[in-house]
RNA sequence: GCCCACGUGGCUCAGGGGUAGAGCACCUCCUUGGUAAGGAGGGGGUCAUCGGUUCGAAUCCGAUCGUGGGCUCCA
């Protein structure tokens, strides 16, 4: 008889132990301490979630989990998952669960074969339900069993659903089922120990799912919910959940009026004069960094030939989202995307590798026919604009054009102040187009620009594009929500489709690489997204009014009038209150319109030549002389800046 | 596209088979007021659209359109 051999683990106090192979992670913390021990509700080993009860057959870095840290909410999330079920079959034993899951967020959610879809109202039942069953406290039991010991309890139940699922399960992979009082289900874990270390739920809502996630499939009910260690967790989650519905710009932006939507024009945003001001300034900025960057910008027709189509590939993969109309038995398509016209353009002359990169920006308006549920406010429309360029250059040329393009995607990164930044690089998909070698140079290229700059990325393998690799980049907002904005594409296939050449140095003709890129992504999405990082209180120089002259009364009008004049003539968006009303509601119109500057004008200020300053943040800056108040102004807006006042 | 919910004056919402209500906003008048709502009066809605049931429909039923939450997809 051998002994069992030992592993080593390594524990977050720098200490370390060497345990049998087996032991489990509960083992250990018992081992460490009772208190730990009770307080556990999971473990990590090398970073990844770990059951307390499964025996560890590998050594490493070791940590318990305890309630009420971060780390323990995938354990409470997915337990909860299981009282979930578990009190929809106690309420309706003819309910068969299919399986739950975590998405990234704080959220979960388990599907259901159920005959109806649930209502509020069972949500409630369904909660009060969960609650009891915390508070039963039974304790979670992880066991082991064999393909068909599942198999056959599953069938015993009746459940059609998890037999699929068991047949989904790689041969020669470990079946476990989780059970807590009367409850078994299917499950890889990690679970917590007892149901009462679940300790505050909220079932958010219902919606209808299909089995997975297929839409040829049965359709099935879902529900979400979301759980916490504690009450004081849930409430924090559930207050920021307030926050993001009232920074949400759907609301927002009309309140506003920056734009609306018309059912006529069904997903298809309309800039009012105030909305339109800050979707031109964003224009302006990135035509400025395009300018300095080398970018032509071009101007492209918007209803063409489908035969130009047919060339690009779109007519083939992208019909379903193209819109077409058809005149003098000629068939058109409105544009989805830029990039065939500027092929048309780079054709339209014999290009040598001197004349490369040739970089062509374009803001123009594209109209993607998107299904009618799909469409959401200005994040996903039906007309919009792309912050769009093609760069079109020479192998040897990729890696600078990819650094330059970065450059300038984290220049407005900064402006914008968003604090975090991801990046990833979507590697090549099963099916794509290109031999490996180009693939294996593609790939080589963008992670070679990005490590030159000492950023940090993740590779994500098959999320690249069909035709190349690509960049993308995801920002985190005011609230912590991550946005995918900026792209930099590497394509293939479309120089080889339009027949693009360039005369190299050799004298014979090449390919030329295209580079698709955008940094803000969609004007309109970005402004969407704006809206609610900034909370509808955009900066300085975006803002489409940045002052307002409020007069003490109707005495100061003129005075106020001046002071308005002259702003306005120094090239500033401001406005004067001349309304009949007292100062206090003036401020208020002009808070809620979240005007930076507010500019009290009275008979100190008239007799001295000033305003007296009030930011929007609700703190009073005094007086300030006027010229002093124009020059600030416009330094700060030029720069993109707020103003040192 | 599919499932569910919703659609009442500019906005937020109440009402609910017998011929439309409130607050805010808007207009007029009074008040001329120093850092988040001064007072009084007034105008404004074919209750999303179309059809059905009914003596009678904003209210019940159906369809359509739109919006929202999901599925799926993506900038």
């Amino acid at each position: 008889m051998t002994a069992p051999a030992q592993i080593h683990l390594t524990l977050p106090d720098g200490s370390s132990r060497e345990v049998p192979q087996g032991t489990t992670p509960l083992a250990v913390a018992t081992a460490i301490g009772p208190r730990l021990a009770a307080a556990a509700v999971g473990a990590e080993l090398d970073g990844e979630t770990v059951d307390l009860r499964t025996p560890l057959t590998r050594g490493g870095a070791l940590r318990i989990v305890t309630a009420g840290t971060p780390e323990a909410g995938p354990f409470v999330r997915h337990s909860a998952e299981h009282l979930l079920a578990d009190a929809v079959r106690r309420l309706w034993p003819e309910a068969e669960y299919d399986a739950g899951r975590q998405d990234h967020s704080e959220k979960y959610q388990y599907d259901f074969r159920f005959p109806r879809p649930f209502t509020p109202e069972d949500l409630e039942r369904i909660e009060a339900e969960m609650r009891r069953i915390i508070a039963e406290d039974a304790p979670f039991e992880r066991i082991e069993v064999s393909r068909e010991e599942a198999a056959r309890i599953f069938r015993e139940m009746g459940f059609t659903l998890k037999l699929e699922r068991l047949a989904d399960i790689p041969e020669g992979e470990t079946i476990t089922l989780y059970r807590h009082g009367a409850f078994t289900d299917l499950c890889r874990g990690p679970h917590v120990q007892r149901a009462g270390q679940v300790g505050a739920i909220k079932l958010l809502e219902a919606s209808g799912s299909y089995f997975k996630g297929d839409e040829r499939n049965e359709r099935l009910q879902r529900i979400y919910g979301t759980a916490f260690s504690s009450e004081r967790e849930l409430a924090a989650y559930l207050e920021a959940l307030a926050e993001a519905r009232a920074r949400d710009h759907r609301k927002l932006g009309p309140e506003l009026d920056l734009f609306s939507f018309d059912p006529l024009a069904p997903a298809s945003p309309f800039f009012h004069p105030k909305g339109a001001v800050v979707y031109n300034l964003l224009i302006d900025y990135v035509r400025e960094l395009n300018t300095r960057n080398g970018y032509g910008e071009v101007v492209t027709p918007q209803i063409l030939d489908v035969e130009l189509w047919h060339t690009s590939g779109h007519w083939a993969n992208y019909r379903e989202n193209m819109f077409f109309t058809e005149l003098d038995e000629r068939q058109y398509a409105v544009k989805p995307m830029n990039c065939p016209t500027h092929c048309l353009i780079y054709a339209k002359g014999l290009r040598s590798y001197r004349d490369l990169p040739i970089r062509y920006a374009d803001f123009g308006r594209l109209h993607r026919y998107e299904r009618s549920g799909v469409t959401s406010g200005l994040t996903r429309v039906r007309s919009f604009a792309q912050d769009d360029a093609h760069v079109f250059c020479t192998d040897e040329q990729v890696e600078a054009e990819v650094l330059r393009a970065v450059g300038i995607i984290f220049e407005i990164y900064r402006t914008f102040e968003f604090p975090e930044v991801a990046i990833g690089i979507g590697l090549r998909p099963e099916n794509r187009v290109g031999t490996d070698a180009q693939w294996d140079a593609a790939e080589r290229a963008l992670q070679r620009a990005l490590d030159r700059q000492g950023l940090a990325y993740t590779l994500n393998p098959g999320d690249g594009a069909f035709y190349g690799p690509k960049i993308d980049f995801r920002i985190k907002d005011a609230i912590g929500r991550e946005w995918q904005l900026g792209t930099v594409q590497l394509d293939y296939q479309m120089p080889e489709r339009f027949g693009l050449e360039y005369v190299g140095a050799d004298g014979a003709t090449h390919r030329p690489v295209m580079i698709h890129r955008a940094m803000l992504g969609s004007v309109e999405r970005f402004l969407g997204i704006l809206i609610e990082h900034t909370a509808g209180a955009f900066p300085l120089w975006l803002a489409p009014v940045q002052a307002v002259v409020l007069p003490v009364s109707e005495r100061f009008l003129d005075y106020g009038q001046r002071v308005r004049d002259e702003l306005a003539a120094a090239g500033l968006r401001v406005e004067i209150d001349d309304g009949n009303e007292k100062l206090g509601y003036k401020i208020r119109q002009a808070q809620l319109r979240k005007v930076p500057y507010m500019l009290v004008v009275g008979e100190r200020e008239a007799a001295a030549g000033t305003a007296a300053v009030r930011l929007r943040s609700g703190e009073d800056r005094g007086p300030v002389a006027v010229p002093e108040l124009i020059a600030k102004l416009r330094e700060a807006a030029a720069a993109r800046r707020v103003a040192e006042l």
